[in-house]
DNA sequence: GTATTATGTGAGTCATCACTCATATTGTAT
DNA sequence: ATACAATATGAGTGATGACTCACATAATAC
């Protein structure tokens, strides 16, 4: 009668991992990430997921209780490879600083699988704001950058600065028509040339 | 029998304009918007509009084909606002030019009503491109302005600062910590350090 | 007046989709 | 081998919501 040992225990979705099912989980964000690329959030449904992952619903509602669960999870995923990414290239400091090994990956890492980047960024924006510790690490790493430079390292700066790359970035994914050969250096102009104009420029003249 | 002169003509929807009709469609948007504004995306269904427009669902099915279709017609409204807007202030011409007109009043409309303005650009980002012909005034007003400041007018270097500009006001419009009173300072920075990084500072400095 | 057209109505249709649950299969412990 | 838990299944449920259509009312024509 009490409710962990009854009969048949309704396992609330939760997302424990023993041997298979993290293929289960793995297949099923991999085909949502496909789904979400291709038609966009047409087609997008958990049924759809399940289908293309080679999946039953239920096995896709055991590890994700929710439909966008599944977006936050890439969404993650998405940014915990980006900061990963950055992190691994810490070594190699340049003149410039870590500055531009951001801007280096984030580029790199958009042109990679645009429609795919660009489309979770608009998911991160219409979804309510989850409490993201992971956040912070982007925060961080821009942080360091900057002081690096020494540049401020206010909030504001750094969500400026976030705001200028992803909108670039999401923008030149979507037109096709972009040479997106020189991005890098487009997006280090508005980027550097906005600190400098801010806060002088002999920092990366010299 | 011939099909314009059935019995019961059904109407194809279209836009026609008469007299009550006009107001029919102006509250349509309005309630539109309102919903977009307040509740987002949830309850932004067209019984929902039509109900806080105080209109049958028939009836904007008249003059709305889709939904989508108010959502298009949502959007041209402010790209016209931001457009007439901007046209209007071309006599006040100062050193710096209307690339600052443009930012200001870019930034002033997105201070009115925030949360609308952002939404309406996460739509635009989402909805499949149509054909808008008067996409091309905000290109048109981009390209004037700079021509004046004596830079590149390349469709590259407007879409980047469509992209800039866009990115940062609707960060800040998210972002209610956000110090709103020197974003105009803060987009010009950008702006005009990505113009001078480019193509040199001796316009701007003197 | 009356005919004709524009505009308005809203109950009803139909499809989609997120999510459940009773049951089956597979692994693992002993 | 047998027990127990983890994992997988998919038909079914319920709600939502875009859109239709047969009809009502208001304006305009003549």
């Amino acid at each position: 009668m009490n409710p962990t040992s009854d009969k048949t225990t309704i396992k609330p979705r939760k997302t424990p991992r023993q041997a298979r099912s993290e293929a289960t989980v793995e297949a099923i964000l991999q085909a949502a990430a496909h789904i979400l690329e291709r038609t966009g959030f047409d087609g997008y449904s958990t049924n759809a997921i399940a289908r293309l992952a080679g999946v039953s619903i239920g096995s896709l509602y055991q590890y994700f209780p929710t439909r966008d669960a599944i977006t936050y999870a890439l969404i993650r995923e998405q940014k915990e490879n980006l900061a990963r990414e950055i992190m691994a290239l810490e070594g190699a400091q340049n003149e410039t600083g870590a500055l531009t090994k951001i801007i280096e990956i984030a580029v790199q890492y958009q042109l990679d699988r645009p429609a795919l980047s660009r489309i979770l960024d608009l998911e991160e924006a219409r979804l309510p704001q989850e409490p993201m510790q992971d956040a912070q690490s982007v925060t961080a790493v821009f942080r360091h950058a900057l002081a690096a430079l020494n540049y401020p390292t206010h909030d504001v700066v750094i969500r400026d600065l976030v705001a200028i790359i992803r909108g670039m970035v999401d923008a030149a994914g979507q037109n096709d028509r972009d040479p997106q050969d020189d991005l890098t250096f487009r997006v280090e102009a508005a980027v550097f040339g906005y600190l400098e104009r801010r806060w002088g420029g002999d920092t990366t003249h010299r």
